[in-house]
DNA sequence: AATAAATATTAGACGAGACTAATAATCGGA
DNA sequence: TCCGATTATTAGTCTCGTCTAATATTTATT
């Protein structure tokens, strides 16, 4: 069993985070990500590659091996299960867990990862509505997204309300939004984060980023 | 504010460890309780004298500064905080805990350890009643110690059981153990950690490591 | 298609933190 | 008290992960 440093779990991590599907990382764009240099970059990539955690096509970037996506996997859990850890035991804020995740995830044990799900409840999504991948690494897809991920022109259906308080709730009723509410899309604003929404029926309104970040939708 | 590395860190411990009082921590000795060579400890000791958190005097030991007993506490208050965490929460065994608050206590977030304090009802003992430092840093200390770190000859009385588990609890019961019992340690058995023990008044039997690991006791 | 711009890789250096081997200081026994 | 044994320090080397500078490759522009 080959182990890995912190910082080619971070260099591996990085990879994953930038596919998502079967197209190449790009050197510089995981550079940027881990705030270091193009040519250490190199150096991590052909060590991960060495070990058999990806293929490194010079000039054309990186891509997972199964094995490399596996390994990714099980530090997309870790963290995803200490924020959710975080956030609904230790009342911290959604906004403020990444930075304490980054380091937890690094922990390793894996009768900790283990345990730590099921004292959680096994939960499915992380407090960011990101699916939590199981014991045996599979990602439980839900068709929908955030409604703050979504673009210009979207038209979505609500379909989950990520955090139950009472103050983000009496605010979608008071603009009409339950469950099932279809709306479009119609401006972005990046300064804030903030978005113009208009309702299948009804006025246009605005949504901060704090509403629309738990707001779960499905293309319709 | 000076961030001490990881390796620093376990270094800063293994004085703080050694010493329990005034006295010295000597270079091999350190270096055995790290599993590294003497040189590297004596070029360790060199930075932390450096940046204050200790006295090397070449030869004699070193002795932590006001500063370096604080920070050490830190790192006692968050190891004794997460394998309470573990055993409470995650249901480890308390002989298992050791070497991933071993890792958990380097996670660096003030935030954390303070919520993580609350969470678990900000408890004065570990799991193996050892005190937990307050945020302040002050370790409240108990005038007892565990029955299984006496030797023999020692007469002592039952000041606490650490573990209120049905099963432990039948057992003192059924041997006419309680709190305030007091009794003599008549021998030690290195190869299981059972002692045999008198009790003031009755006929003398033996205890697993199991049992006087969680009794603790004060000087009768 | 030629060349400039962007990006990637290689080469060489450096600091951190470990090691081994050589040297120095202290301790303990005759 | 002297000398060998123990322990500590210093000197020099190595690996890891980063960097900068130089070079190579790909891409975009004219």
């Amino acid at each position: 069993m080959v182990t890995l440093t912190r910082s080619e779990e971070d260099h591996l991590k990085a990879v994953y985070a930038l596919l998502q599907d079967g197209e190449s990382a790009f050197t510089k764009d995981i550079a940027a990500r881990l705030n270091t240099k193009a040519s250490s970059v190199t150096d991590m990539l052909k060590k991960l590659a060495e070990k058999g955690f990806l293929k490194h096509e010079p000039y054309y970037g990186a891509k997972l091996t199964a094995k490399g996506t596996a390994h990714a996997l099980t530090l997309v859990r870790k963290h995803r299960l200490w924020e959710t850890f975080l956030v609904e035991r230790l009342s911290f804020g959604w906004d403020e867990v990444h930075e304490v995740a980054e380091q937890l995830e690094h922990i390793s044990s894996p009768k900790l990862v283990d345990r730590l799900d099921d004292y959680l409840g096994n939960p499915r999504f992380d407090p960011h509505g990101d699916p939590i991948p199981d014991r045996q690494g599979k990602l439980r897809v839900r068709k929908t997204k955030r409604l703050d991920t979504c673009t210009t022109g979207d038209t979505v259906r609500i379909a989950a309300v990520s955090e139950t308080t009472d103050g983000l709730l009496r605010l979608l009723d008071s603009k009409g939004l339950r469950i099932g509410s279809v709306l479009t899309v119609q401006e972005l604003h990046a300064f804030d984060g903030s978005m113009d929404v208009k309702p299948k029926s009804g006025a246009a309104f605005s949504l901060s980023k704090d509403v629309s970040h738990h707001l779960q939708v499905e293309s319709n």
